[in-house]
DNA sequence: GTAAATATTGGAATATAATTCCAAAACGAA
DNA sequence: TTCGTTTTGGAATTATATTCCAATATTTAC
């Protein structure tokens, strides 16, 4: 658990971050290791909570999700019961991919929205968004490209 | 390529986006269908490039990596030149996770960092972002905490 | 509504891969 | 070096993926 990294878990980690899916004989291969003990490092960090689990990603645009968005959040009164039932209301709306809570002058929280197109953001930002309890400001930016969009954490 | 989903296929992406690294078996059960079609609807997803790949997902917490922020960030000019030297120049900082070029007066970028402290994210701002030709602004929001955090696509 | 054509399913057989176990090798401490 | 510990790699077993085809379901044309 306290363990440290070795340079053939890392290489594990990094692989796995990228595919997902590879068989261990493949990822064996790869760090050039045999597969017994290829699979039981494997094994050990997923066990040690190093490897939080395992996702598809899918693609957005071929699923019609065309908008993207970032969201800054004003909220009108900083208690604790106002920040849970805000997030307790945004966990039930599957076009919120994340929300973070964030240092700054001029927002609470910083949310990342995925929609079909203009008409679903307004539906979003008019039925939903705004109509929570404390909601004070909201000031959104359309993603116009991702250059970079990457879910794999340095191991270094 | 353009059938529409079916109710077999979307519940085979929501499992697949929660449990990238389900057997064939588990997730034919689980959408009460037998592993050979299943399996089929899985390999034309993929085929389709509705699903761009499987990832391990890390623990950032447990990798040492304690400290995330957004950064939005200014351009100097608005040429393609700038903006691509800038693209191609974060391309190859690990600790940005994502970049988005965003709408909104007050920025051009959207970046997500991660970082091990708060020295490591000084050292990245003054020894990598701000040394980049054209970077005019950056605006930092660090994580407090992340209370949805998913890479889940609405699938509906 | 029926019948032909098409697409999809489910099960059996085969090929691959995961998992377990243990002897051998590598590594560390005294 | 030598003992004790950890890690490795290969063989045997178990589980899973993959392929193929007959049977079923669905769609289309009339």
């Amino acid at each position: 658990m306290t363990e440290e990294l070795d340079r053939y878990d890392r290489l594990i980690l990094e692989t796995l971050q990228k595919r997902g899916r590879i068989t261990n004989q493949e990822l064996a291969e790869a760090i050039s290791l045999s597969p017994s003990p290829c699979l039981r490092r494997v094994k050990q960090m997923e066990e040690a909570g190093l490897i939080d689990g395992y996702v598809a990603l899918l693609n957005a645009r071929k699923l019609g999700l065309h908008l993207m968005a970032f969201i800054e959040i004003s909220m009108d009164k900083h208690t604790p019961d106002r920040f849970s039932a805000f997030e307790d209301t945004i966990a039930g709306y599957p076009e919120v991919l994340e929300c973070h809570l964030i240092t700054g002058q001029s927002a609470d929280y910083l949310l990342k929205v995925i929609v079909r197109d203009m008409d679903a953001y307004q539906q979003f930002l008019l039925q939903k968004l705004t109509r929570i309890e404390g909601v004070s400001g909201v000031h959104s930016s359309f993603v116009l490209k991702s250059p970079i969009n990457s879910t794999a954490l340095p191991v270094s």
